[in-house]
DNA sequence: CGAAGAGTTGAAACAGGTCAATCTACGTGG
DNA sequence: CCACGTAGATTGACCTGTTTCAACTCTTCG
């Protein structure tokens, strides 16, 4: 009970809810539930008709799609704080991506019919969730210039960025928050060209990497080799947002 | 006058503003204007401040970014029926691309302030807003898959059956909708490759080029040829609704 | 006719991908 | 408590698609 009012109010300040009146988040939660799931469970599959969308807790939630011949296409990684499936409202009910657990984690199930029935209802809830797509739209956008301008290794040090407090001087320690080879997949690439360009990078900016903690020496040392071939003045404030 | 009736008609029924009440048009219209442009015009530039957007009815807009080093990254090329600028509404007020005339054009420039207006007053703007985003949404994701799965010819290809009535059966006549080399950068290529993929794709699939003119003799190959390393069941069904 | 821009072609360089072998860390069961 | 198995990570050799740079052709339009 305590725990389901913590995540309540964590749900209530996510960006797509924000600032909606509570009546409507009482709606919205109407039917929620919560879970928890071991790496490798399959949440949902693309297109199939979606009846729940979900919010993540805790651990991580891989999004893919799969081609006629059988590739995995990466869409994205999710933790704490995203939702995921919640577009399937706009997109004829079908949802856009397979989902799977990444790393065991703990999830919100919503229902998408409550979603649905809100919004139609809540002028603010449409409005904030116009807002979250718009920072979705702008994440997406720089997804592509950054595949298409970036090479291996500085998408490498783009992520490490993203994970550090950029704000910081001196010499900040990260971990990586999951597998290599996931890392590697979310950033359209293959594991061998990770673990290569990674070593690149380790040359190139003085960063030390051991095992799934990194030291990063001069943060501005790793934005000047990243962030030359971007649009982003500075660097990628936008990605931070919190996504889904 | 006619023909701002016939423009008025048009905007109506295009995606974001369809379904709205006609007091919702005439607010989003009231400080709309008429203009043609010049091949090479800048209509505004990336991060700064919006105060128009714009509607294209005839012509070719091409969308994009500039990285610091001076690499241009195109965004998108719009035709007739899209908007551009509208989603700088949601964020922060700024644009989110650059916009040039890339072949003569036609536009509506709107208020982006009245567009944010009538978005407070209108529950049902922004739903439909709602649903333009998702696709817009959706559109790039496809992007981002088309970039990162398929190889130049391929995407060449997937940009050809766009422009083709994909359901006819025989040979089909169309003509490339503007210059080979802003196609590259639509396409995320180099002129030098478009070229030499257009060979490769003629061989591969029996089409044949002359100029701007393109004859396929069997959308079906064109599909086998292409979309077997898509993860779209129906070729790029999506990618077919108008943008912005 | 001639200049300019678009398009094509060739040769060389490069970034990543692929395949195969090896290495490492870690949890499990004997 | 240690040997083993497994999954993740790394390394090397090779291959392919795309870019780059440079030269050349073609078209178009003044």
């Amino acid at each position: 009970m305590v725990q389901n009012e913590i995540i309540e109010s964590r749900i209530k300040n996510a960006a797509p809810f924000v600032g909606c009146p509570p009546d409507i988040i009482q709606g919205l939660l109407k039917n929620a539930a919560l879970q928890n799931h071991k790496k490798g469970r399959l949440l949902f599959i693309h297109e199939d008709p979606a009846d729940r969308y979900y919010f993540v807790v805790k651990g991580w939630v891989k999004l893919f799609r799969e081609t006629l011949d059988g590739t995995q296409a990466v869409v994205d990684i999710l933790g704490a704080g995203c939702f995921l499936g919640e577009k399937s409202v706009f997109q004829d009910g079908e949802y856009g991506y397979s989902a799977e657990i990444a790393e065991e984690a703990e999830l919100v199930s919503l229902c998408t019919q409550d979603l649905k029935a809100e919004l139609g209802k809540s002028h603010e809830l449409a409005l904030s969730m116009l807002r979250h797509m718009a920072d979705q739209n702008k994440k997406q956008d720089m997804e592509i210039e950054h595949r298409a301008l970036q090479t291996a290794p500085q998408r490498i040090a783009c992520f490490l960025l993203r994970l550090v407090d950029q704000s910081q001087k001196g010499t900040v320690i990260t971990h990586l928050p999951y597998d290599k080879t996931l890392i590697a997949s979310r950033l359209g690439m293959q594991p061998e060209t990770f673990s290569r360009a990674l070593s690149k990078l380790k040359q190139e900016t003085g960063i030390k990497v051991r095992g799934a903690s990194v030291e990063v020496e001069s943060v501005e040392r790793l934005k000047n080799y990243t962030c030359q071939t971007c649009s982003s003045d500075f660097p990628c404030r936008d990605l931070l947002k919190k996504s889904g």
